[in-house]
DNA sequence: TTAACTGTTGATAC
DNA sequence: AGTATCAACAGTTA
């Protein structure tokens, strides 16, 4: 599912191939996947594709068409055989689109096009002028990666809070990008409980565990994305590699890589949660 | 056959 | 305001 090194994987690659082309047909397969006027999107050149969090924009000089995936949506660009990127495993399903989870298909000027699947209806794409595309990004917190999200910030962010670390480390508003894979291995990895209260972690904890965070979604990021269900790929139907670094997340009863216990699974907030009881505490 | 589960976010209620 | 729970939806697994 895409998490941030998912996302930025798909903006890194669409930004190789999209900027200077034009839409000049939208085919909207189903409504609630698209808001917005098409004729406001078709006849002009894209500029750059950006992302915040999980959320992928494709500028145009006068307005955004922004995107969130959610669960299961997925962005392919086909362009004839040709393909970016490459050297991975890629999906062969991408033969036959449009598909039956195909939502929305853009046509541009040289002929390519761009197809938004989404098998569970979760995802959009929603036409916004500047200041929309200003007020839907306002509703996260500083990316993981970025300078921002420091131990500092992140520490006085918990002081208030007594929920467990990982719903904090979840909740986008406090530090986006982070999903159930990657929170799973960063708290192994810093050898913090998920259960630990958010204002129960020193300045100490706080600074191992933002280190871990990075380290795990820039390892993330190098090996574009994890594909644990054959549900994430990129624009060319390419899985990513992650899946098979994974510390925890999907391990149940094998062994901890630091310290050789039993990796447990337990829900928190609903949400199954990988962890290893004897180093993480 | 039915229920639980999958994961991101917004809405809702306390 | 912080916290907890549920719903959006479809497909797969128990």
């Amino acid at each position: 599912m895409p998490e941030l090194p998912e996302v930025e994987t798909i903006r890194r690659r669409l930004h190789q191939v999209l900027p200077g082309k034009q839409i000049v047909s939208v085919e909207v397969f189903h409504p609630k996947s698209f808001t917005g006027e098409i004729a406001s999107i078709t006849q002009q050149p894209i500029q750059q594709v950006t992302r915040k969090a999980k959320v992928l924009t494709i500028e145009l000089p006068t307005t955004n068409i922004v995107t969130h995936l959610k669960m299961t949506g997925q962005l392919i660009w086909k362009h004839g055989d040709q393909r970016v990127g490459g050297g991975h495993p890629t999906a062969d399903w991408i033969q036959d689109l449009p598909s039956k989870h195909t939502r929305i298909h853009y046509t541009f000027d040289d002929g390519s096009s761009l197809f938004f699947n989404d098998q569970r209806l979760f995802g959009w794409m929603r036409v916004m002028d500047a200041q929309q595309h200003q007020a839907e990004l306002a509703k996260y917190g500083p990316d993981i990666i970025d300078d921002e999200a420091s131990a500092e910030y992140l520490y006085e962010r918990f002081q208030n809070k007594r929920v467990p670390v990982k719903v904090a480390l979840l909740d986008g508003s406090i530090v986006a990008g982070l999903g159930n894979i990657y929170v799973c291995d960063a708290l192994n990895k810093a050898q913090i409980s998920p259960f630990r209260r958010t204002h129960t972690l020193s300045l100490n904890d706080v600074e191992r565990l933002i280190v871990a965070c990075k380290a795990v979604v820039e390892l993330g990021i190098e090996l574009e994305g994890s594909t644990t269900d054959g549900m994430y790929v990129s624009i060319d139907g390419m899985a990513g590699g992650y899946q098979t670094k994974m510390l925890v997340y999907g391990r149940e009863g094998e062994p901890c890589y630091n310290c050789g216990g039993t990796i447990a699974k337990e829900k928190i907030a609903g949400r199954g949660t990988y962890f290893c009881p004897d180093c993480q505490v």
